[in-house]
RNA sequence: GGCUGAGUGGCAGAGUGGUUAUGCAGCGGCCUGCAAAGCCGUGUACAGCGGUUCGAUUCCGCUCUCAGCCUCCA
């Protein structure tokens, strides 16, 4: 296989991705809400499109990446509301607080990050255009609303129809509203909500309409990729399909990818469930790359159970590949390897990040043997590993350097202990001291340190 | 009720119409003072029932089970 195939929510099938311009992608990403720290769910949309974006310029492409921060809505309001705070100053602590996870987790920043309230403009006159061309209408209580009756291929993506759907099953039929599945797109201001003037009075813009105002402005009317979480294909992306397509005239999005769900115990972790675990809680326990292996070792349309057991399991298969590096100069190989032939095959295929990391330890195991047998062949190996782990965003730090880094737990030993503890070892096994010396390795294993004898040398790592 | 998707060895997780995934764990060996790391060897997995086929875990049908969406959620 050697062109990039992606699967495409809309068609439901696996497609050779052909991008509008040549050489050029240009990638949104419906980002986060901000008024709570990012759970691992949200780790999973950073790191998978992060992915994404780092392999499209991988093969070449100049990737324009985008990820909207959505800064005003419902429970922004709410939260900010509760703790007494500016929603702006609320909003802007969180999009600081995201920040710091992407750069945990090794994920690079998109090229752009708009937020909604900077796009109210743009997210306006689309509304004015909507209304003009009878898509949307003014509702009794000054809300605009979608009319999704206007639009022709409503459901295309989602794969569901209007008739098929239980409106009002769970939740109560809006009256303002002519068809139940009509969606706001201005929402008229209460007292004290924060709020921008528009034609149709003070307020703020419904949920779908930023991502259309924001994406359009920033790629155009028509892009090559839009991804999101799965429980956003309906409504918010059917949603922004209609708008944009309805406000344009163009077709919107080519390609369509959607990521799978982060589990607790075979059930969706969510906010509105409460089983889940913020990123920050997660770095207290594990590595930022131990989290990001973690994502990348299934399939990204495949749920992903979370447990420690997992975590655990992502560390040591990092220890593998860095101690793999270990004492070895890496070399860029300038020929195409077989290796790397199978990488680009595996990612070729829709982002198969499980099977391009299985080609990564048959890498590490052909280095390992080389590293005695053929020096200059084992660099030419370890670089091989790095260009392939490059688009991964993993092992991007010095072998020894990760592996002695803290793995989160709180009062750890220092490393000059570590180092203490290792000379006394070491005098205790020029004396042929044996006791002496396992009952230090033995304590510091305890510590989660583990030592390493080469000859008369030492070294060691956390675990 | 409608619409998706999934069920793989002890665990996790790819993949394939007939041949080794990969990682972790286990077992045996080499190495080591002993370890660790590494290397070598080692596992008759593909939910169930039918069908197509010379041959199916892989294709088709049915059944069962699970998850997701139809409401805010990545």
């Amino acid at each position: 296989m050697d062109s990039l195939r992606i699967y495409n929510t809309l068609t439901r099938q696996k497609e050779t991705f052909v991008p509008i311009k040549q050489a050029e992608v240009s990638l949104y990403v419906c980002g986060m809400t901000v008024y709570d720290f990012c759970h691992i769910g949200h780790a999973r949309v950073m790191v998978v499109f992060d992915v994404v974006s780092r392999y499209l310029k991988y093969l070449g492409y100049n990737v324009k990446y985008v990820r909207n921060i959505t800064d005003i809505d419902d429970k922004i309001i709410a939260r900010a509301t509760e703790s007494n705070e500016d929603f702006k100053q609320l909003t802007q602590r969180f999009i600081d607080e995201m920040h710091q996870d992407e750069a945990a987790l090794n994920v690079l920043s998109p090229d752009l990050e708009p937020l909604a309230t900077d796009s109210i403009d743009n997210i306006i006159s689309m509304i004015e255009k909507l209304i003009a061309n009878n898509n949307a209408y003014v509702g009794t209580n000054n809300d605009v609303y979608y009319s999704v009756e206007s639009f022709e291929n409503y459901g295309q993506l989602s794969g569901r129809k209007l008739e098929d759907m239980n409106a009002g099953e769970r939740v109560d039929v809006d009256s303002n509203k002519r068809n139940p599945f009509d969606f706001v797109l201005w929402k008229s201001a209460k007292p004290e909500e924060p709020s921008w003037p528009s034609p149709w009075g003070d307020g703020r813009p419904g949920w779908h309409i930023e991502c259309s105002a924001m994406s359009t402005c920033c790629l155009g009317n028509h892009f090559d990729i839009h991804g999101g979480g799965m429980d956003l294909q309906f409504p918010h992306h059917e949603n922004e399909i209609a708008q944009s397509e309805a406000a344009t005239g163009e077709r919107y999005v080519n390609t369509w990818m959607h990521n799978g769900f982060v589990r607790i115990d075979d059930e969706k972790m969510s906010k509105s469930l409460g089983n889940f675990f913020t990123v920050r809680d997660v770095l207290k326990k594990y590595r930022g790359e131990e989290i990001r292996f973690f994502v990348l070792s299934s399939h990204y349309r495949s749920p992903l159970n979370y447990s420690d057991e997992q975590l655990n399991e992502s560390r040591s298969a990092l220890e593998r590949l860095y101690t793999a590096l270990r004492n070895v100069e890496p070399v860029k190989n300038n020929v195409k390897s077989d290796y790397i032939k199978r990488f680009e095959d595996a990612m070729n295929d829709d982002f198969n990040s499980a099977k391009a990391v299985s080609v990564l330890f048959e890498c590490a195991n052909e280095l390992n043997k080389l590293k005695s047998s053929n020096p200059e062949q084992a660099s030419l190996m370890a670089g091989d590993l790095l260009d392939m782990a490059e688009p991964l965003g993993l092992l991007r730090q010095d072998p020894e350097e990760y592996l002695q880094s803290s793995t989160g737990s709180d009062g750890a030993i220092s490393n000059d202990e570590i180092d203490v503890r290792i000379s006394q070892r070491l005098q205790a096994k020029v004396d042929k001291d044996w006791a002496l010396a396992d009952q230090i390795r033995d304590a510091l294993k305890e510590q989660g340190v583990i030592l390493e004898d080469k000859g008369s040398e030492t070294s060691w790592r956390r675990s």
